[in-house]
DNA sequence: AGTATACATAATGTATACAAATTGGCAGGA
DNA sequence: TCCTGCCAATTTGTATACATTATGTATACT
């Protein structure tokens, strides 16, 4: 049996989470994470604790920790909020990036593209996350990031499957999407934050149009023929 | 000895800490507050976590809890963040209010008129921050509140002092900040976003203005004398 | 005298036993 | 058949003993 330390612990849940191993809504029985963490249960509830200040997940009185639920409801806050917050922190972070947080940057969106050339999605998804964790990191706004960490965790669900490349469009859409990733990093990089904030609200359109097609997939193709064995079969 | 319960003790913790009670970067001792509170360390650790969360206090591994701080950087980020989150939260409260919503913040308003009338500073203090979460609340939209929040926590505690009219000229303030809620709750109420937002930032150039005041005060009377009286010192 | 190290003290972190609450199932009655 | 109330089983919440980590102090050594 594995044993984590807490922090590792809260690391792999929220791995777990983003990735939607986890489902969202998934109802978190202590028993069996304990089991599974080889943590006792004063730790793992505290890393549960920690898990539901942070969003990822709710925590209801005597009735234990579910994963965050993301509903149509969430869905349209987060497309009605995500533009301010991205163009915010996309800002501050040109303004007051250190040097050495853009070579984080640069190592992470190596790694991304590293990741979806090997086509490791899950991986994928997490290095994306972390790239536009960084950005936060670099705004050095603690109130505008208690935003920001949110979203991502909704946006990374939402968009687990951007880094899956299905087909030849989606695969230019992930070259593109990490391209824009370059360009922001350099308006960061020489403090250009007008230029960060129209890339990363153009980075944004393109996120959108793939969460947007995830949730409303083209529908499938109306054949007669299916019809009449729907008929048949009622 | 006194028996709270986990839920009131969280309660009693945030009221402490936003009042300042409980000094920023205050070390919060464990066995200290198991005693004032009657509870077990289990629990109380619980609720150092739970206000962890929300951004009250911090904790270090090894190293317990503190009040969270505030220091200049802190105060710098406030002031650059605060209007936009403010202007964002009240459009969205114009758009999505509950009319028993409504009927709140009334009543809150009611209520923070009373506290000053009867010049309790810390309860007026607390019904302010109230009526500013119930707008929060009003928005539905759990990515911004989570900003609002921590803004909440710092403007309470920077703006302690706003309801404690030292002169007559702060008592006009106070009124005139009470008149704002009251065009804010009317837009609300009307669900005139646009509206809601030129009140909501007039109300806060007012905040700032008392807070400036407060961080940077009159300096103290160059009179001659003291100066005399220094040099005889030395 | 100043520094370093070892030990004592006091804090936080973890494990676990026990208490309280919720859930599901079953029996009895309408 | 459906509803209701009670009991058992499971799960969460609490208290507390024990382990580990930090901190302060005294003493020895340079």
């Amino acid at each position: 049996m594995p044993r984590f330390s807490k922090e590792e612990c809260f690391v792999d849940m929220k791995r777990r989470i983003l990735s939607t191993e986890l489902l969202p809504g998934l109802d978190l029985d202590e028993a069996t994470l304990v089991a599974q963490y080889g943590l006792s249960r004063t730790p793992m509830r505290e890393v549960l604790q920690r898990l539901a200040g942070a969003g990822y997940v709710t925590i209801e009185a005597n009735r234990g920790a579910k994963v965050s639920s993301m509903d149509l409801f969430a869905l349209r806050t987060f497309f009605q909020t995500a533009p301010m917050v991205y163009a915010a922190i996309a800002r501050l972070a040109a303004e007051n990036r250190a040097t050495a947080q853009v070579d984080q940057l640069q190592k992470t969106n190596r790694d991304l593209a590293l990741q979806v050339e090997a086509g490791d999605s899950g991986a994928a998804a997490l290095a994306n996350h972390r790239f536009h964790a960084l950005i936060g990191e670099m705004a050095q706004n603690d109130y505008l990031t208690a935003s920001l960490d949110r979203l991502l965790i909704d946006h990374t669900r939402f968009g687990k499957v951007f880094y899956h490349p299905a087909s030849a469009l989606e695969r230019e859409r992930i070259g593109k999407a990490i391209e824009q990733h370059d360009g922001m990093i350099r308006a960061i990089e020489r403090r250009e934050p007008g230029r960060a904030v129209d890339l990363t609200l153009q980075h944004w359109d393109l996120s959108r149009d793939r969460i947007e097609r995830f949730v409303r997939p083209d529908p499938l193709p109306v054949d007669l023929v299916c019809f009449e064995d729907v008929r048949h079969a009622v």
